[in-house]
RNA sequence: GGGGAUAUGGUGAAAUUGGUAAACACGCUGGAUUCAAAAUCCAGUGCCGCAAGGCUUCUCGGUUCAAGUCCGAGUAUCCCCA
């Protein structure tokens, strides 16, 4: 092999690029703009190949419309909040703030090594007071708007950590890292009232067809509209004033089969009965010790308690339907109660099996008979008609609904009712790492927001983590502020915000970073929206959902006119890897692993490793590999070839061994290319001379115009794996390519720089090197998409499949666009033909231009 | 339990509107080169079969001149929600 270090040319060029700032954006351009995004990384302190993989798939995008004549904008920052630089405080001794400095640093020159076409300059970290003093005083407009406000709401309560756990900090009930069960506590909290746009968050996803559609049903889910009713129990007797029960369902058709209700242990009735009935109180309490998450809710066993209260049946005289306190409802879902219709929730059924409640149906399947269906451990949820149900008996489901609201709604007993599954966004944390949220409580004044003048409120720098809790809360030296309007002792707030909210703007800092507001609302409108953002799937739902809030919110308190941030959106897949166990199920990394026959042995000990399942790159599993290690021995354009070569983006993509030599090759293939590279000639090929090449210099000047439109083509729908198909087919054509001449090299030559345009995206140290080999002065990665002569594109003969009744027996090369007759007598005049044919009479002959005769006989 | 996606050679995958299934690569086999190996180059490689030929896109059924692609039923895996 040659003397080809992959690090040393790679660095050339990236030094090169820097120096010439070669990939800076301008605001305001005459050329259009795209803005192509990658979900900023959390400075965790080294790159993994997920961030490889999306920051890969973003730079191809980026240099391939850079070449098209785009003013291209593509940044690069720092999610820098969050919980692991605490962690890091306290397990290694070492300030949050000097950690995640720390982690930047190194973890910019690894992104530097890959090549990336960022623009550099726009770079901040959210965690930079000058990044997140706006989001303070966005949050004080928000306030001022109805759209931030306080509110008491229940958590998960770590009593060990003595903070609020997240929903998925809750594992089996216990917090993840103290492993003793989280009690439901309530607590004042910050809201975002991301609900007011429900309905308009749910209608334009509609309008986001560059989204993937399965991102936008997830989203549509989530939001989760329900159409249904709201409506009364009468209670039997009344209870401290309350004289109904008020219940959400979807199910209003089901009425007939109501035969319990079932409030939440949040619901006041079962506050009201707390009071005297000390059971009652035991069995709220014992909820409470339930995660809040929907999930923790519904897995748990379902348990009631008989409040020995009834409630009339809105419809059926005289009956009487028992209430229960349940675990299963939720108090802010609907009205924290419900009625139960066992016969058609299983839910619901399991819970009257279990306290012996009946059991009515009221919908029976299309195609039986009333008389004989019935419900027994499986609830009946499909469609049907209506039985059992007075005047509504013989409708169908659908329009059962309607006439049960409009009944009800007549009535007087309920209204039309319209829910959502999307709560308001609770975005206080307990914790030091995080942007201060900028409020003072004051004894006297209540609630005070920081004024203006005195933002941004920073975090303290002297702070302790050695007891237990937020650090915050015990910096009586931060928290002791006077009030800002009576000038009384006050106390800070010392929650901080969520780290969602730092990223559902920081796409619009890009556009102005240095902006002593948080952004020039002209630049925003000439950046606005992303026209590509590239991200793991993990974010479908929340992070995209509160940008979406975000800017909605952002433009109704005056900062910008837009409603939608991402016009374009690709979910990348996971890297995966193959895992590896010792036989007493210590996991080894694929580095200590070497393949013996067909089984692996571990490199430490010789002795047999167990192969486990090929599943995403984790720490705890050990199927990492690290970017690093493969940048240093194989350079960053096998690493990017590699990422882009077999899967497509969306799908996941296994990392394998063999698979990065066999790009490694590649690129070595192309670096010979280079050495050889002929220099400038003294003309370009003309069209006019394509009349005098020979079949092989056609072929080589046909392949290579028709690899630039393919790869264009492919780029622009992100199949890049063809693109990298045809990479190879164009590189093969070169590289047995063997004609010689004066002419035969400069259509070499000619190729040669056809192909250093179609590898710049893809690869672009390696294509920098052969334009530049090639004798050109200039970068490739600042140059123009090539032109290319349309007429090559296609061929004067094709070949078509002959085909005898629909199966394919010998193929023809064919004039183009031959007319059908003629095709269909030079199908006939085979042989083949007269074989299978055998002598049977020919009923039909169909052609397919340029494709396909069948003759059908 | 609900919603969704996917299923094609030994492997990752192509096949843009129903029109030549398996492009491109990995792996494997054989050969050249080499003292030997690596690297490189050449040839072969869906399956069965000596061959002629037959079969093949998860399974079963349907529509069509023609189905990986459309329709119906089922199975498996993954994802989201619960």
């Amino acid at each position: 092999m040659t003397d080809f270090v992959p690090s040393q040319l790679e660095e050339k060029w990236q030094i090169a690029w820097e120096k010439e700032k070669s990939f800076c954006a301008e605001d305001f351009s005459q050329k259009p703009k795209y803005y192509v995004l990658e979900m900023f990384p959390y400075p965790s302190g080294r790159i993994h190949m997920g961030h490889v993989r999306n920051y890969t798939l973003g730079d191809v995008i980026a240099r391939f419309k850079r070449a098209k004549g785009f003013n291209v904008l593509h940044p690069m920052g720092w999610d820098a909040f969050g919980l692991p630089a605490e962690n890091a405080a306290i397990e290694r001794n070492i300030h949050p703030a000097e950690w995640t400095k720390q982690n930047i640093t190194s973890m910019k020159n690894q992104l530097k090594s890959m090549g990336l076409s960022y623009d550099w300059k726009r770079e901040f970290a959210t965690c930079e007071p000058d990044y997140f003093k706006h989001e303070q005083l966005m949050f004080i407009k928000f306030l001022e708007k109805g759209l931030a406000y306080r509110k008491e709401s229940w958590v998960n309560w770590d009593p060990i950590e003595k903070t609020v756990l997240a929903n998925e900090q809750v594992i089996d009930g216990c917090g993840w890292r103290s492993g003793v069960p989280v009690e439901r506590r309530k607590l004042s909290q910050w809201f975002l009232n991301i609900t007011r746009y429900n309905d308009e968050l749910l209608n334009s996803i509609e309008k986001l067809n560059g989204w993937p559609e399965r991102v936008r049903l997830m989203q549509h889910n989530w939001i989760g509209k329900s159409e249904g009713a709201q409506l009364k129990f009468k209670l039997e007797k009344a209870i401290d004033g309350l004289t109904d029960i008020e219940v959400f369902t979807t199910r209003p058709d089901t009425i007939y089969g109501a035969s319990f209700i079932a409030v939440s242990p949040n619901h006041k009735l079962a506050g009201h009965l707390s009071a005297t009935n000390s059971d009652v109180s035991k069995f709220i309490k014992e909820c409470n010790t339930l995660g809040t998450s929907e999930a923790a809710i519904e897995q748990a066993e379902k348990k009631g308690f008989e409040t020995k209260l009834f409630v009339h049946h809105p419809l059926i005289n005289g009956l009487k339907v028992p209430v229960y306190i349940a675990n299963f409802v939720l108090m802010d879902y609907g009205t924290g109660a419900i009625f139960g219709c066992p016969a058609h929730d299983q839910r619901d059924l399991d819970f009257a099996r279990k306290y012996n409640l009946p059991v009515k149906e009221v919908v029976c399947p299309d195609g039986q008979s009333s008389k004989e269906f019935s419900v027994s451990d499986v609830a009946y949820t499909g469609s049907g008609t209506l039985i059992n149900s007075g005047d509504w008996d013989g409708l169908d489901i659908e329009k059962a609904k309607k006439v049960a609201i409009d009944t009800l709604e007549a009535t007087n007993l309920g209204t039309r009712k319209i829910t959502y599954r999307l709560r308001d966004w609770g975005v206080s944390r307990q914790r030091y790492w995080g942007c201060p949220i900028p409020i003072i409580h004051c004894p006297k004044c209540g609630i005070v927001p920081v004024s203006e003048n005195d933002l941004p409120v920073k975090l303290p720098k002297n702070i302790e983590f050695d007891t237990p809790g937020n650090p915050l809360n015990s910096h009586s030296e931060w928290k002791h502020v006077a009030c800002p309007k009576c000038g009384e002792n006050a106390e800070r707030e010392t929650d901080t915000f969520d780290t969602f909210f730092e990223s559902s703007w920081y796409f619009l800092r890009f556009v102005d970073p240095k902006s002593q507001d948080a952004f020039d609302s002209k630049k925003a409108d000439y950046w606005m929206p992303v026209d590509q953002y590239i991200g793991g799937v993990e974010h479908a739902v929340l992070h995209l959902l509160y940008s979406r809030f975000f800017t909605r919110a952002l433009s109704d308190v005056g900062y910008l006119n837009l409603d939608e941030p991402f016009s374009g959106l690709m979910t990348q897949g996971m890297v995966c890897h193959q895992s590896f166990k010792t036989e007493n199920g210590q996991w080894l990394f694929p580095s200590e692993v070497k393949r013996h026959g067909k089984g692996f042995l571990s490199v430490l000990d010789n002795l047999p490793v167990q192969v486990g399942r090929v599943e995403k790159m984790s720490k705890s599993k050990r199927n990492v590999v690290d970017p690093e290690v493969i940048i240093k021995t194989y350079g960053a354009d096998t690493a990017r070839l590699f990422m882009l070569s077999d899967s497509p983006p969306d799908r996941d993509l296994e990392w394998t061994e063999s698979g990065v030599e066999g790009s490694f090759r590649f690129i070595n293939k192309i670096y010979k290319l280079t050495i050889g590279a002929p220099k400038k000639p003294n003309h370009q090929i003309k069209k006019s001379e394509l009349n005098s090449l020979s079949n092989e210099e056609l072929n080589l000047i046909k392949t290579s115009h028709r690899s630039v439109r393919i790869i264009e083509d492919n780029i622009e729908r992100f199949s890049f794996n063809k693109c990298i198909a045809q990479l190879h087919i164009f590189v093969n054509a070169i590289t047995s390519f063997d004609q010689k001449g004066e002419k035969a090299k400069r259509i070499k030559h000619h190729a040669l720089e056809l192909l250093a345009h179609v590898l710049a995206p893809f690869v672009p140290h390696i294509a920098e090197e052969l334009w530049s080999n090639l004798g050109n002065s200039e970068f490739i990665s600042l140059s123009q998409w090539p032109n290319i002569f349309e007429s090559l594109l296609i061929d004067d003969t094709v070949e078509v499949a002959v085909q005898i009744n629909g199966k394919v027996r010998t193929k023809i090369n064919l004039p183009l666009d031959l007319p059908k007759e003629r095709v269909e007598a030079a199908a006939l005049s085979l042989h083949e033909v007269k074989k299978y044919m055998d002598g049977r009479e020919i009923k039909r002959i169909i052609v397919v231009p340029n494709r396909i005769v069948n003759v059908v006989g």
